[in-house]
RNA sequence: GGCGCUAUCGUCUAGAGGCCUAGGACACAGCCCUCUCAAGGCUGGAACACGGGUUCGAAUCCCGUUAGCGCUACCA
């Protein structure tokens, strides 16, 4: 078999949809399972609607991920000519024809039909204008639109993810494939840059199944060899309704706000509508191994972000507490978290295992870092109310007592526990009050941890103040 | 409306005719561990959309129904 070359041709026109992501991250594991050339490509024919800006987004996003092209950038709108030449062509050919109707025209026509309960079909013979008048308008230089003739045949391909799927020439309007002002219409130029590129596999989201019977006849038009198809699944919201960003977060860049590791996006991303087997963290190299397009569910899935921040929190879990130090810099700077002269991969590292994203582990860090972020929050309230005076007194009691300790976890521990001993307290109405005091809340690594964390000085401040408050 | 695609726990999925009294994961509930939480361990509830076939046997194959989604532009 000849390398395979796979191509992700997104448009410039907003975001980085996740879906979109998926479907460059299938293509990429195809591209690497088979050794093959992944090409992207910027379909930016939409001059209204596509800017530099969004290009940008979308490169970034993607280079987030990991996910890496072997060429390209190219950018659709530099191959007019070309898309022009294969519209010309087919003229030639005899398989498509100049259509001088007007918009209005249409839209008149379409109106009417649809108005007295009829379904629109563009067919030359009901729509096409009387011949003279049509000899008229050529010799006047009115402008036309380049219109295919779709055969009127059985057009069905093995699609590599939904198994064979069919349709009728008949069903299908002879659609536009070169606008009056020259440029081309997306199946056109879909098809025009896949032949000219040599793209052997397009893989991309199952809305565009209806563009591939249009584009399995363009190619049988232009004589072109025809790519396998696979067309994979979209991705819904929790509404069971295409993923938005009005709803929710539907784009890259929003999970990368959210504190989400790229390792962990991608390994949700892949899962959903794929599936290797059981396990459910898979690392990038077995990824690879396993991946292939039959595999691939054919249902739409809908995205479940409790399930990727879980997954989040195992990559965090894995991952050592330098590669959060530089994420988690750039957080505390933007919060505006003085950090200089602590030991902040110290303090990631108490704090990681309890967070699921890393915004999460530097609002913790955060806290620990500066007094004046200790917020108390319900839980604390209501602990405190439940001890009432001992709350204070406990904490008096404890202060004193980490006076005189040597600033280490394990000597902590140890007077703590000491303490509650020698007075007959329970452990948990010391170090609780101990937590409060120090980041507002019940939840939090040890106590003793948190203390060593926190730093003696600090620590103790902050029991002292809150013990008089 | 027409054409097309899809249909296993709430969600992501395993399942390619007997291994299925349908397995795993997230979420949920309970228990254990424990100063709290997270992690971890154990336990529990929870699904083959419906109806017909084919077959000795169907979640798996076929047909129909229903539902959801997509397309139906001189958008991509």
């Amino acid at each position: 078999m000849t390398q395979p070359r796979v191509r992700f041709a997104p448009s410039p026109t907003g975001y980085l949809h996740v879906g979109g992501a998926r479907t460059a991250l299938f293509n990429w594991l195809y591209a690497k399972r088979h050794g093959g050339v992944f090409v992207l490509r910027i379909e930016d024919t939409d001059k209204q609607r596509s800017t530099a800006a969004h290009t940008r987004v979308i490169l970034d996003g993607l280079s987030w991920l990991g996910i890496t092209w072997d060429e390209g950038p190219f950018f659709q709108g530099e191959y007019a000519p070309r898309h022009q030449a294969d519209a010309e062509r087919l003229l030639a050919l005899g398989l498509a024809y100049k259509d001088f109707l007007t918009t209005e025209e249409l839209e008149a026509a379409r109106a009417r039909i649809e108005g007295s309960g009829g379904t629109f079909r563009y067919e030359r013979k009901s729509l096409a204008l009387p011949e003279e008048e049509v000899a008229r308008r050529e010799a006047a230089n009115a402008s036309y639109a380049i219109r295919f003739e779709v055969p009127q045949e059985e057009i069905a391909w093995d699609d590599a993810v939904h198994g064979r799927i069919s349709w009728q020439g008949r069903d299908i309007d002879d659609f536009i494939i070169l606008r009056s002002d020259g440029s081309a219409i997306y199946n056109l130029a879909v098809v025009s840059d896949d032949i000219a590129m040599r793209i052997t596999h397009v893989i991309r989201g199952d809305d565009h199944i209806s563009n591939t019977p249009k584009q399995i006849a363009l190619y049988r038009a232009l004589g072109a060899p025809q790519p396998i198809f696979a067309h994979v699944p979209m991705i819904l919201g929790s509404d069971g309704k295409k993923l938005s960003k009005r709803r929710s977060a539907a784009a890259v860049g929003d999970y990368q706000d959210l504190g989400i590791l790229p390792a962990a996006m991608r390994n949700f991303l892949a899962l959903l509508g794929w599936s290797p087997g059981q396990e459910e963290i898979v690392p990038e190299q077995e990824m690879i191994a396993r991946f292939a397009l039959g595999d691939i569910q054919k249902k739409a899935a809908v995205f479940d972000t409790t399930k990727l921040e879980w997954m989040n929190g195992q990559f965090l879990s894995m991952l050592p507490a330098t590669e959060l130090l530089a994420p988690v810099t750039r957080q505390l700077d933007i919060l505006g978290v003085p950090h200089a002269g602590h030991d902040l991969l110290a303090v990631i590292a108490a704090v990681k295992t309890r967070a699921r994203t890393i915004t999460h582990v530097a609002e913790q860090v955060a806290v620990r870092l500066d007094g004046s972020r200790v917020v108390r929050d319900e839980k604390g309230l209501a602990l405190v109310a439940r001890l009432g005076d001992r709350f204070a007194v406990n904490l008096r009691l404890a202060g004193d007592v980490l006076q005189d300790v040597s600033w280490n976890a394990a000597a902590i521990e140890a007077a703590l526990k000491a303490l509650a001993e020698r007075d007959g307290l329970k452990l948990g109405d010391v170090m609780q009050p101990i937590r409060v005091a120090l980041t507002g809340g019940t939840v939090s690594e040890p106590v003793h941890e948190l203390l060593a964390v926190v730093g003696k000085e600090e620590a103790l401040r902050r029991l002292a103040v809150t013990a008089a408050a």
